[in-house]
DNA sequence: TTCCTTTTTAAACAAGCGTTTAATACAATT
DNA sequence: AATTGTATTAAACGCTTGTTTAAAAAGGAA
């Protein structure tokens, strides 16, 4: 992971690019002239454009299936378990380092998937629903058909990738700019949840105190930047780097 | 509108094959080919590709504007209204012709849009969140905070659009052919609705009742294909113990 | 040094792109 | 039938793409 291996450097704009402009609109010696090295390099070192991009892509998706250890989760009240899913889900995708391009790639390729990622955020994304739906069917009558479990999972997938989307487009969505500032990690994540707990019956819990208890949880997670002593940061500024 | 104007049959060709691939991922010999015409022809009918684009993407935004006349709302109670909008929104994005590309397109655009379609698209989905947020000021106590109604309204059109994007998906999703039964366009509908509903803490309508009345509203949509001869799912009378 | 391997580079390559050109075919009007 | 304006086409243009080539540079080991 040197700074000066022409490798590390090729992955790190590649990265960065294709998860801005796509696969097909990054061309190599853009990626090239970003890393500093001749375009031949890029075939030299990785054999193809598009081997490049599934080397870039595992290395996001790597990233990506960090989760909360299940050990972690048991015990703990059905409800509870929900929110911290629902919470890891949205800190691995709303949070986190914004500048970071595995998350953009990641999203990149679930709103648009190439043939080449398809596969395998399909898998990852089964994997982690069922995880919801085992969860929920904890709380909820045997009796109740699996597809209303899935379409509540997917619910809560869509609120999280949609307001990750939504993030780049608030400039327009919400001219006041006081409003803006609730669309941070916190707030959406409160909301969702809210959402979710509303849908089933639940009785909200309070939230405040909840926090403290989760944040030892996610101490455990490498990837997390949840902060919730600072003054939240403001999703429109962590989003976008230029 | 005529099947061998060569103009009509290009619109066409273009349509689909934007909707599917995107506009850099389709050449316009492509095009052209499915057009039946020289690949010339499209500079010499639409000027360049760029231009064709918008003029496809014009024709999308246009049936995707297409909403119930405001008159039609006046008078109802704020619960109904906002069932109506979430069914306006999900038979314009579910519904409909599946084969149409219209909505593909539109699709597309809004969850990567081109620099072409980007303000357009953004003028038309800020215009109908507000519609959104204005009936929910009905129901909510004036003291809400705004950013809460738009965070429902996002929520609403989060899962919308998800939910669309999951149809092509579902093969892998769901693996078993008698739940993939159930995400209909009705299901998803009473799905969101309820989601919606039990967030705001609304009792949930009598779908069966309401079905009938909506039906007479919607007759004046072109786009409807709203089957209401289909069992409805109770989604909120089995889950909610409250 | 010399020798051999690895890394880096400028240049060229073939293929595909959107677009232009100029010649042709068509249709209607005179 | 000749003319005029429109529609259509094959061919070519200029450019960019990913990739290859072959030569130069760099780096160690003997």
């Amino acid at each position: 992971m040197s700074r000066d291996d022409p490798k590390d450097r090729i992955l790190e704009a590649a990265g960065n690019l294709f998860s801005e402009k796509g696969f097909s609109e990054t061309t190599v010696r853009e990626i090239a002239h970003r890393a500093g090295v001749n375009a031949a390099g890029i075939n030299y070192y990785f054999g193809s454009k598009k081997h490049l991009y599934t080397e870039v892509l595992r290395q996001a998706a790597e990233e990506m299936a960090i989760q909360i250890p299940p050990e972690q989760l048991e015990g703990l009240p059905p409800a509870e378990k929900i929110r911290l899913l629902i919470r890891e889900r949205a800190t691995q995708i709303l949070g986190g380092d914004p500048s970071s391009w595995k998350k953009r790639l990641i999203h990149h390729e679930i709103m648009r998937p190439t043939p080449i990622g398809r596969e395998m955020i399909g898998q990852n994304a089964r994997k982690i629903a069922d995880r919801f739906v085992k969860v929920l069917q904890e709380i909820l009558p045997e009796s109740l058909p699996r597809h209303h479990l899935y379409k509540l999972t997917m619910s809560i997938f869509a609120q999280i990738l949609y307001f990750y989307d939504l993030s780049e487009k608030l400039p327009w969505m919400l001219l006041d700019e006081e409003d803006r500032a609730h669309f941070n990690l916190d707030a959406l994540l409160d909301h969702i949840t809210a959402n979710c707990f509303a849908f089933l019956g639940l009785e909200a819990p309070d939230w405040e105190k909840r926090i403290t208890a989760e944040n030892e949880i996610f101490e455990l997670l490498p990837n997390k930047t949840f902060s919730n002593e600072t003054e939240p940061d403001h999703l429109l500024e962590k989003i976008k780097p230029r």
